[in-house]
RNA sequence: GCCUAUGUAGCUCAGUGGUAGAGCGCUUUCUUGGUAAGAAAGAGGUCAUGGGUUCAAUCCCCAUCAUAGGCUCCA
């Protein structure tokens, strides 16, 4: 299927000319305003101001409301080329403006500070009502074409944003808006909007008992409650396991180490801003560990390596800590405490290629086990601007060639950014698009030939001369805590049977019945089922109901018919009916769905 | 870290310049009910924290902390 590139959508015409609707809107509220810049984005478009005090609600309705009007005032939006002079003529109370001129004139950058190719020599200034701005287009030809009801600018709070995306220069104040053909489409955003709100991991992680954050504990780090904790164990079981069934040695370090040992890794000048602060303890100073990698490497190194032992796989569900800045904290996604489902892989430059398939191959696997199958492939490689990267060009060729050829060999189709590497080596990132479209870091495998050199790791090849082994890195999850937020809301709660807190739930009819409930209860768990009993007081339709709400798979309700048969009568949380039937064949049932970890509860 | 907003019971949220309310949840009692909320009573709050204005502050002002939406960042 052929698709139109968004910037020649009608779509994008139509935000882009909303922006500009907004901002000659926003001059007439505020008329000291500087403007900056406003572009489409997806899904809508803003534009940044420097305001002489920030837009209440009331200045964003008055704005929205006067939008309406002058886009009912049927404009023309007229383009026009002009010199760099009489722009600048036009601009001249505009210092933003001012110096997107500059730059484009003088060949620096555009409006969005990506280069360009030649400098400017003349500029195109779009003109609708009272407004002029300057803009390359496209806009509609008028604003006719703009529905005014299918937009909205206060379906979302002002933002603040950078000048130029740079945290060093000023500050603005960036609206946003959301602009669609209908106003169906747009009612649909807005409830699709909402649907995501409810899905939120955060609300649903707190309403379904799975984790808390707590001040006194401190920001970013998650407490796990009995129900989110056995979630956990269960896919660190899982994945220990498969590992364990892919040559991999399972390995434990501790959580702390001595700050020498990031010098030596070379993680320490790096990442000085975004560790906790060394601890001080009488002549020593040691680190939160901050990433697993080179405690991996003193086991790699506490032993006389041949080239036989290789490749060496060690994994650990290894917690570390990092200082992110408060503002990036999100719930279980972003947090400062966390569990990275590592490995490290120790192998010899021939073996680099199979290895690194057979990752991926891992990583395919784990994913498509847990139903995830919306997912494309980035390779992250060197952003040749800059300079934070180490080892030598002919390394990062090697590593990166190794990738790619592992994609094509995999027939993985994957894009290529730059400045998406780590400071040591290419990756290879997976994103997952969930359930809402959203997409999400996952998985990432990254070769390495910077960490072996540091740490001088060594083995010895068939002609006994010591050679230095390649490193792989791999998370398939990325962090425990990030990996349940997502599944949190791609299932929306609703999970697999199999990862499901409580499985079961027996709901006795009346209270009579709650030691047969409480036997049958015992009876699953021996079977490694997880049940419990809703034994408390109130009526069973009043059970069924909290029950449907924890999204808790299946429900059991016993009463004299059951007692008498020997059997349970299956609700399931889909509101499906199984039925009676016996205790037997509900455990083997209930089995069967949890080893296939099955996504339907039949 | 920066911009903006918010902070009242375990949760969701009303409310007021004269020291507080609802629903859900929790406890107890009554109800023993076959597939989405039975009834009643009770407990529970230094109104985020610290200052200031005031005869009087949960409410107004300032600061701090936390949370949210963005920006920047993300090994």
């Amino acid at each position: 299927m052929m698709s139109v590139p968004y910037e020649e959508t009608q779509l994008y015409k139509i935000r882009h000319s909303l922006a500009h609707i907004m901002a000659e809107a926003m001059l007439e509220r505020f008329p000291d305003a500087q403007i900056a810049i406003g572009p489409p984005i997806e899904d809508g478009f803003y534009y940044d101001f420097l305001l002489p005090q920030s837009p209440s609600e009331e200045d964003l309705k008055w704005v929205e409301k006067r939008m309406k009007k002058i886009i009912g005032g049927n404009h023309e939006f007229v383009r026009k080329e002009v010199s760099p002079e009489e722009a600048r003529a036009q601009f001249g109370k505009q210092p933003f403006k001012l110096e997107l001129i500059d730059d484009l004139v003088n060949g620096r950058v555009n409006e969005m500070g990506e280069e360009i190719a030649a400098p400017a020599s003349t500029l195109t200034f779009y003109t609708q009502s009272k407004f002029t701005d300057l803009c390359r287009g496209p806009h509609v030809k008028t604003t006719k074409e703009i529905n005014p009801d299918a937009f909205s600018i206060t379906y979302k709070p002002i933002a603040g944003a950078y000048w130029r995306g740079d945290e060093t220069r000023q500050q603005l104040t960036r609206i946003y808006g959301t602009a669609w053909e209908t106003p169906e489409e747009l009612q649909d955003y807005l409830h699709r909007l909402e649907e995501a709100r409810k899905r939120d991991h955060r609300v649903v992680g707190e309403r379904l008992g799975l984790f808390v954050i707590d001040q006194l504990v401190g920001k970013g780090l998650p407490l796990w409650k009995p129900k989110g904790a056995i979630m956990r164990d269960t896919l660190e079981r899982w994945l220990r396991q498969v590992q364990i069934d892919n040559g991999y040695s399972p390995v434990v370090t501790p959580h702390i180490g001595k700050l020498d040992l990031y010098k030596t890794s070379g993680h320490y000048p790096y990442y000085k801003d975004s560790q906790y602060t060394p601890i001080q303890v009488d002549d020593e100073e040691f680190l939160l560990k901050p990433m697993n990698c080179p405690h991996h490497c003193m086991i790699y190194r506490s032993e006389m390596r041949s080239y036989r032992d290789l490749p060496l796989r060690l994994a650990e569900f290894g917690t570390v800590y990092r200082y992110e800045q408060s503002g990036e904290l999100h719930g279980l996604t972003r947090v400062r405490g966390f569990t990275v489902d590592d490995a490290h892989l120790y192998v010899t430059p021939s073996q680099l290629l199979d290895e690194f398939i057979n990752v991926v191959k891992l990583i395919q696997y784990v994913f498509s086990s847990l139903g995830l199958t919306d997912f494309r492939a980035r390779v992250g490689i060197r952003d040749p601007k800059s300079d934070k990267y180490v080892g030598s060009d002919q390394l990062w060729e090697q590593a990166t060639s190794a990738i790619l050829t592992a994609c094509q060999q995999l027939n993985l189709p994957h894009k290529v950014e730059e400045g998406e590497a780590a400071f040591y080596g290419p990756k290879l990132d997976f994103i997952f698009r969930d359930a809402l479209k959203r997409e999400w870091q996952l998985g990432t495998v990254q070769v390495d030939y910077n960490l072996p050199q540091r740490f001088e790791l060594e083995y010895v090849d068939e002609n006994n001369s010591r050679q230095r082994p390649v490193m792989i890195h791999r998370a398939p999850f990325g962090s425990m805590e990030r990996f349940i937020g997502i599944l949190i809301e791609h299932f929306a709660g609703e999970f697999p049977a199999w990862l499901a807190p409580v499985q079961v739930l027996m709901i006795p009819v009346a209270d009579t019945h709650n030691d047969y409930a409480n036997q049958v209860a015992a009876e699953l768990k021996k079977y490694g089922i997880r049940a419990q009993v809703d034994a408390g007081k109130g009526r069973m339709q009043k059970k069924i109901r909290d029950a449907r709400e924890e999204y808790i798979p299946y429900m059991c309700i016993v009463g004299d018919r059951d007692i008498e048969n020997g059997t349970v009568s299956v609700r399931l949380r889909t509101d499906e009916d199984l039925g009676a039937m016996s205790v037997a064949d509900f455990i083997s049932h209930v089995n069967r769905v949890v080893a296939d970890k099955a996504m339907e509860l039949k």
